[in-house]
DNA sequence: CGAGTTTGACCCGCGC
DNA sequence: GCGCGGGTCAAACTCG
């Protein structure tokens, strides 16, 4: 971890950022995996936050011996369901039914018959796992944030395959695919909000099977472990009443969790970072009137209260040389000067790293992101037992 | 020239 | 069975 600061030094803050993060991840990966193999529970979610178990193993094997790689290769975008990848639960059902056609396809080879433990595990196949393996195959987090960028920038390299109109949208909605290797399977949807055109909906799906760049791994672990929370309380959404986080910390700007009515067969949590919710919405809205780099920017962590405070100086001292995309060519046409793209580099960085310590580091931040999620499941699926009560904790604040 | 984007066509699931 | 809509493919195109 001290090789991370004197490795990267202009950017001490991040790496201890991540340091805690690592840290508070693990702690919760070992307690879930405990808690899970003495309850036996049907359901084998574990609220890993990004962890891959095929990274531990390594680790395990001292095939990584080098506490850097370790930390780089530790989060991945997506769940993490007793070390399996989704992406061999979740195959794409247009490729697979190429592939009973007589198509060849040679990544999902790859993917499914290559090294690693994780893929042997799979490979043997476990009938009792299937219900899992269609919840995560369902499973989506979607970030809702206000973003003047075409995409939001969350560390990853996309490469668009698709745009589509969808019907009720004016707006296109474009599909991305993760090129850190080839083989990945993640995916993300990006749609803007027709309502509001500064709101972008990004849709996660899928759990990359290659280490993350450090700007990634904010994201990956604030949607792994969302994902995870929206698993535990229940693999149906219903639509009801949005949920804020706002009572809870009435200083702060809310986080919005709220069903995806659209999304009855593919669960989805969204995470609504956007300002437009009461009450506080009309504080933001003037700070951000006079700031270019956005509310969710405004966002930061008070360490001594262990809560989410307004902390203009956040971005700034989060910033760091990550987090572009490879191919920013829409960007550049969208903006004006380097700074502002810089600054909503910056804000996005923040969002991610903030949401993602709220969502890891803060366990009554997780009593009520659980305690939304069962109440809109329908409050008989409270994450209480070994699901509930053991990782989120009391809901009282 | 390679990598990424655009866009029309195609496939598949779902509702009627 | 049919039509619709979402998701993906892949050829053509663009850009650095």
């Amino acid at each position: 971890m001290l090789k991370l600061v004197e490795k990267d030094p202009p950017y001490p803050l991040q790496m201890r950022m991540f340091d805690i993060l690592q840290q508070e991840a693990r702690e919760i990966s070992s307690s879930n995996s405990s808690n899970e193999e003495a309850d036996e529970k049907p359901q084998l979610v574990s609220l890993c936050l990004g962890r891959s178990q095929h990274m531990n193993d390594k680790k395990e094997t001292g095939e990584s011996s080098d506490p850097t790689q370790d930390i780089k290769t530790s989060l991945t975008l997506g769940l993490d369901f007793k070390g399996e990848f989704s992406s061999k639960l979740a195959p794409d059902p247009h490729r697979k039914s190429r592939l009973e056609l007589g198509n060849p396809d040679e990544e999902e080879g790859k993917e499914t018959c290559l090294s690693s433990r994780i893929r042997k595990t799979t490979c043997d196949g476990e009938e009792n796992e299937v219900s899992q393996q269609e919840q995560v195959k369902r499973a989506r987090v979607c970030v809702r944030a206000r973003c003047d960028t075409p995409t939001m920038n969350d560390g990853c390299q996309w490469r668009k395959y698709g745009q589509k109109i969808s019907k009720g949208n004016p707006c296109p909605r474009a599909y991305y695919r993760c090129t850190v290797v080839p083989a990945c399977p993640v995916r993300k949807q990006v749609q803007r909000c027709p309502e509001d055109m500064s709101i972008l909906t990004t849709t996660y799906e899928g759990t990359h099977n290659h280490p993350l760049p450090v700007s990634a791994r904010a994201m990956a672990s604030t949607t792994s472990a969302a994902a995870s929370m929206l698993l535990l309380s229940g693999s149906t959404f219903h639509t009801g009443p949005s949920f804020s986080t706002y009572d809870s910390y009435s200083r702060s700007r809310p986080i919005f969790l709220h069903p995806n009515p659209a999304s009855a067969l593919n669960p989805t949590i969204t995470l609504d970072l956007t300002d437009d919710a009461p009450p506080s919405a009309s504080t933001m809205s003037h700070f951000k009137s006079k700031s270019n780099i956005g509310p969710t920017s405004l966002l930061g962590y008070d360490y001594t209260s262990g809560r989410p405070m307004l902390l203009p100086g956040y971005v700034r001292a989060q910033a760091g040389p990550f987090g572009q995309e490879k191919r920013p060519q829409q960007e550049q046409i969208n903006h004006g000067t380097s700074g502002d793209k810089d600054q909503q580099i910056y804000s996005q960085q923040s969002l991610t790293e903030t949401l993602t310590k709220m969502l890891t580091s803060d366990p009554s931040f997780q009593s009520i992101v659980a305690a939304a999620i069962s109440s809109m499941v329908g409050g008989d699926k409270a994450p209480t037992g070994q699901g509930g009560t053991g990782r989120f904790g009391p809901a009282g604040l």
